[in-house]
RNA sequence: GGUCGCGUAGCUCAGCUGGAUAGAGCAACAGCCUUCUAAGCUGUGGGUCACAGGUUCGAAUCCUGUCGCGAUCACCA
């Protein structure tokens, strides 16, 4: 990084020297050299070539000897084409690695009293059903890109918005009423959840029964629809709710209830928290306030039937309703209700919505509406679009029952991980507790980065009937050299070694040795690329690759059986730096790394 | 139909602000533990980067069109 830049303003000081032309930093191409040639930093000279007004081969050359004259760290080159390949001095290199290893939290920037403060929305469950791999991918992804935007100094506040009211939460509570005989979590031993969640599907499954046999009887299904006595009772229930009848008012808060302790028990699992919840009982009267203020000053419009109206036609968008006739509210009311509660709760400077890229047309038109309606961040909101988890066959359909649970997936997974456990003989000697703490991490690891690694901005296809791997570029393969490494630096500690921490400068290292420290020497950048594309698989597939190249270098040298006392040295710091970038690699991701496994 | 997104090895995915001979893992096959954790390492095979044009020193990457898949265009959330 720091020898990058040093490079960058060599290469304008050439230029100029060379071809009496000042250029601007940005139009210098300076990318790691691949690894089939000679040296570390590649320069692309094409861009030159009209300035130096002589052939690729001639500038590269010329610029390389400038170089290597006058840049203290290029101590040769080759060139190839229009490629020239700097090598950088071992010094430059152990330099780097001493201010590594001095640097706890490299990489990391600190937030200030000026750094922005920036809302994520994540998570934002209903309250009908438990958590499914859909929603694991939603939780991750928000959990991971808040860790990453506090990395890069934001003030982040987590916030999730529970969608614990509506008609599909009446269905629920219907279901529980007719056939649920008073079960309980207690009585039936359930997770809260998966209790309401069954009374959900069996909803369904009657109103189904109910219709078929309507159309049996000579109806269309627009008409049996209509004529369902089941549905009429929802939506009765759904009135009673919002005009506030006590028997069910109560029987929601006890249901929700049951729904609340089961998520917080799927969070804590997936090690996901949030700073703030809304609930959308609380702020959807909010969003027809915020409304009725925006008919009064003429950003909203009314028809004949009362229906309140945003005209967005100017914008290249459809007519969009906010209320409806009878003065309810819709989706997109809920979403700028909560967003007034928000904008009185915080200062907030930018606001994320981690939510699937169906609801890209939604969020277009809330920043449009919200910054209609006078919110400063409403047309910067960012609406961290990914893609839908999907199965073999295609979508998960919660009503059909081919949704993959989020409680029984990380459970298989910890399972998996103790059986693998078991048959290495990794964990011989432990005690149950250590074993399944050590499982624990080891299955989520693999779930996480197994979602993690993908471009979230991509669908991508999860396949339940071949279990998630823990060899390749996986979660337990990073986790795995982690816990090495922590091997060989417990045995370094128990024959006595004292860690120095300053190289000297002069001890003569391998390209291998060389190559880990440049690699550990774009994390910091690696971070904020992955903050600026809102991608924790920028920072997955960085930690796989650094891995790799330890993995490589583990098998070809020794550590402690090295007996030139400085470069055994040299390699333990050189590990432990490495093992400091996994470890703060993956928290970024939210996977935690054993010392052992 | 309008809008948006995607299409890279048998499978799952990288690479995409244009750069060198397009990379990993899984699966298959062949090696490596008297030595720091073999959940590891090494090697072999596997590609019309959907297709066709264009832009230029150079295109998987940018532009246009075609085909295929998906999402969305609700008084559902």
């Amino acid at each position: 990084m720091k020898i990058e830049k040093q490079i960058v303003e060599s290469v304008v000081a050439a230029i100029e020297s060379l071809y009496g032309q000042t250029v601007d930093q940005s139009t210098i191409q300076l990318s790691k050299t691949k690894k089939e040639f000679e040296g570390h930093l590649t320069l692309v000279v094409f861009p030159f070539l009209k300035i130096s007004k002589k052939n690729p081969e001639q500038t590269a050359n010329e610029i390389g000897e400038y170089l290597t004259a006058n840049a203290a760290e290029v101590t040769a080159f080759n060139v190839i084409k229009g490629f020239l390949n700097l090598t950088i001095s071992p010094a430059a290199w152990i330099e780097l690695h001493n201010d590594i290893f001095a640097d706890e939290n490299f990489g990391f920037k600190a937030e200030t009293e000026d750094s922005p403060l920036v809302m994520i929305e994540y998570s934002s469950p209903n309250t009908n059903k438990p958590l499914h791999l859909g929603h694991i991918r939603n939780n991750l992804l928000g959990f991971s890109i808040s860790e990453i935007l506090k990395a890069t100094g934001n003030k982040v506040v987590k916030t999730n918005i529970v969608n614990d009211r509506g008609i599909h939460i009446c269905k629920s509570m219907l279901a529980w009423k007719k056939w649920g005989e008073n079960a309980t979590p207690e009585s039936t031993g359930k997770k809260g959840d998966h209790l309401v969640g069954d009374f959900y599907v069996l909803f369904d499954k009657n109103y189904k029964a109910e219709l078929a046999a309507l159309i049996e009887s000579g109806l269309t299904k627009e008409e049996a629809e209509a004529q369902s006595k089941l549905m009429a009772e929802a939506r009765e229930m759904l009135r009673k709710w919002e005009a506030g009848d006590e028997e069910i008012v109560s029987m929601w808060k006890m249901m929700n209830n049951w729904v609340y302790a089961g998520f917080d028990e799927t969070y804590k699992t997936l090690g996901v928290d949030f700073d703030k919840i809304y609930y959308e009982s609380e702020t959807y009267l909010e969003g027809k306030d915020k409304v009725l203020e925006g008919l009064a000053k003429g950003v909203c419009y009314q028809k004949e039937d009362n229906s309140v109206w945003a005209d967005l036609t100017g914008e290249g968008l459809d007519h969009k309703l906010l209320l409806r006739g009878d003065g309810t509210s819709v989706y997109m009311t809920q979403d700028i209700g909560t967003a007034k509660l928000r904008f009185q709760d915080y200062p907030i400077d930018k606001m994320v919505y981690v939510v699937g890229n169906e609801q890209n047309y939604h969020f277009q038109v809330l920043a449009i509406l919200l910054d209609k309606l006078g919110f400063s961040w409403g047309k910067d909101l960012v609406h961290f679009s990914y893609g839908m988890v999907e199965l073999p066959e295609g979508k998960m359909k919660s009503r059909e029952g081919t949704v993959v649970d989020a409680d029984d997936l990380a459970q298989e997974m910890i399972d998996t991980a103790l059986q693998t456990s078991d048959e290495l003989g990794k964990l011989d000697g432990f005690s149950d507790a250590e074993k399944q703490n050590i499982a624990r991490m080891v299955g989520l690891g693999a779930l996480k980065y197994f979602i993690l690694k993908v471009d979230p901005r991509k669908n991508m296809t999860f396949n339940p009937k071949e279990s998630i791997d823990f060899n390749g570029n996986t979660g337990p393969f990073i986790q795995y050299t982690h816990a090495r490494i922590s091997s060989v630096l417990r045995k370094a500690e128990e024959q006595g070694m004292v860690l120095p921490n300053w190289i000297n400068p002069t001890l003569e290292i391998s390209a291998k040795e060389e190559g880990l420290i440049q690699m550990l020497s774009e994390f910091p950048a690696i971070i904020d690329e992955a903050a600026r594309m809102f991608s924790p698989a920028i920072i997955a597939n960085y930690i796989y690759d650094l891995v790799k190249e330890y993995n490589q270098f583990y098998h070809e040298f020794s550590i402690l059986r090295e007996e030139d006392q400085d470069k055994r040295l040299f390699r333990l710091t050189l590990s432990k730096n490495v093992a400091k970038v996994i470890r703060h690699g993956m928290a970024l991701l939210g996977i935690e790394v054993p010392e052992r496994m």
